[in-house]
RNA sequence: GCGUCAUUGGUGAAGUGGUUAACACGCUAGUUUGUGGCACUAGUAUGCGUGAGUUCGAUUCUCACAUGGCGCCCCA
């Protein structure tokens, strides 16, 4: 048997109708903040990465996707978004459209070579947004804001928002030139790791697991305390604009991101039910103003963030949302004989054009084993085939869950269909408690409940 | 790259160095004459991740490999 490749899944059935949820919500309401969808290739040039990323951490060596193809290029499957699009706008010349800055999102699979764990696959899926050619503050709130208004659509609600600033370069030099001055006499007392990081990713060791009760750790200094006065200010007109927006946050000096592209403004999004595990960041992003000259590109300030979508739906699961996903179909059409078949083929074709979601069976079973079918399917309405009727011009429908069945015409089936089905929908809201019992009335409750959407 | 635990029908799983690999769900057929979902009856792995070794004999013990779970490094 031939199986996966390691650290990948295959999506389907509700899971499947779960992600394909979750892409409807992106695409919806990044469009509304006006962010337009971009599609950049799989594989790039291994360069891309290894120059935008550097190579101050292991990651490009060890977790980077690549391999030579049949010309001796070196590959790599992109691991992120955010230097893809970079790319795509310089290479594009996007820079030199009259509407500035570009705002984009993204939806894609990524790659990383990585042994598989709980919320680490090698092949994942991502969304992200990105701002290319904005150094204001307004638009680091609008993209943490727009990605709030993602997860609450989803019906997320244990969202956290941890922010920091690392300042520009000037700032984060000397900063990383205190840290490790601060650790560095008592480094001993740290575990190996640390030891490694002082050398290689001082920032890191604000985030070691094992030190993380140190009492060096919380005396360390802070990111904030290093600014320069233009740094400084830029935090705070952020923060001023997350106010505005309304976005809880929290301010997190221990907020680090491991590459060097990154300045000022960085984030995360964390999801605090207690279901979650360890894995409960879902989101992670910041300004990257050095990107586009690390790859050689007409200096561009940007702005962004990516999500984990199986950290997303992990989360989802953890809060116990119910996703608004319609399962079931309208009709199912059984049959017996040959004759019966063709019109099953038939009316299953004609109902679909109409815009019913329709099946039939396609084994050949015993009656008894395709009402099961049926049943399996969710089908809201079914209908047994019967020769004699349709010679009539005539066809038996059965409401799945009532049991009642009605003759009616041919002609009539899509009209009865339609009309059905509508009284259905209205039966299966709620009543509130608005004390209204569903009567005409403009209901503040909320819900999608009997009275509200009359008026 | 390192550590650790696991891998038995379509599914969930029990189990043993030795003739027929438990139980349950599902599935198929029948009781039921073209209207089911219940009930009952029967059927449903020549096989225990792959390869090699130990043994008279391996699904069971050993080793290697693959994949999966969890953790470490790292985390764009």
């Amino acid at each position: 048997m031939i199986q996966k490749q390691k650290g990948t899944i295959d999506i389907y059935g509700d899971i499947a109708k779960k992600w394909k949820y979750i892409d409807s919500v992106v695409d919806m309401v990044m469009e509304k903040y006006n962010y337009g969808y971009i599609r950049t290739p799989i594989f790039e040039d291994f360069s891309l990465f290894h120059r935008g990323i550097g190579d101050s951490t292991d990651i490009v060596s060890k977790e980077t996707y690549d391999f030579l193809d049949k010309g001796g290029r070196r590959i790599a499957l992109r691991p992120e978004g955010t230097a893809c699009v970079v790319r795509a706008y310089l290479e594009n010349k996007m820079y030199g459209d009259a509407v500035q800055p570009k705002k984009f999102y993204y939806n894609g699979t990524m790659y990383r070579y990585e042994r598989p764990q709980s919320g680490r696959d090698r092949e994942f899926t991502q969304f992200g947004a990105e701002v290319l050619g904005s150094d204001d503050p307004i638009s680091d709130a609008e993209v943490i804001s727009l990605a709030i208004s993602i997860f609450k659509m989803l019906g997320l609600k244990d969202l956290k928002v941890r922010l920091n600033t690392l300042g520009d370069k000037e700032s984060r030099d000397k900063y990383r030139e205190v840290l490790v001055n601060h650790f560095k006499p008592h480094i001993d007392e740290f575990c190996d790791d640390c030891k490694e990081r002082i050398n290689k990713n001082p920032l890191r060791i604000l985030d070691c697991k094992v030190d993380n009760e140190n009492k060096l750790m919380k005396s360390a200094p802070k990111t904030i305390d290093y600014l320069n006065d233009e740094s400084r200010e830029r935090f705070e007109k952020v923060q001023e604009y997350l106010d505005v927006l309304g976005v809880d946050y929290e301010v997190d000096p221990t907020i680090v991101r491991g590459l060097d592209y990154y300045n000022h403004t960085v984030f995360e999004i964390e999801d605090t039910n207690p279901n979650m595990g360890l894995n409960r960041v879902i989101l992670g992003g910041g300004r990257y103003n050095g990107l586009a000259e690390q790859l050689d590109g007409i200096p561009t300030p940007g702005v962004g963030w990516a999500s984990g979508a199986g950290r997303v739906v992990d989360a989802l699961e953890a809060e116990g949302v119910e996703l608004p996903i319609d399962d079931g179909i309208d009709m199912f059409f059984l049959y017996v004989n040959e004759d019966e078949k063709k019109n099953a083929l038939y009316y299953a074709k004609e109902l679909r054009e109409a815009g019913f979601s329709v099946d039939t069976e396609f084994n050949g079973k015993s009656l008894k084993s395709q009402f099961k079918k049926a049943d399996r399917l969710n089908a809201r309405f079914v209908s047994v085939l019967n020769s004699e009727d349709l010679n009539n011009h005539e066809i038996k429908i059965k409401n799945n869950k009532t049991k009642e069945e009605e003759i009616i015409s041919l002609d009539a089936i899509i009209y009865y269909l339609d009309e059905q089905l509508n009284s259905m929908e209205d039966e299966d809201l709620d009543e509130c408690d608005c004390g209204h019992h569903g009567e005409d009335h403009e209901c503040k409750c909320g819900k999608d409940c009997k009275c509200s959407h009359k008026e």
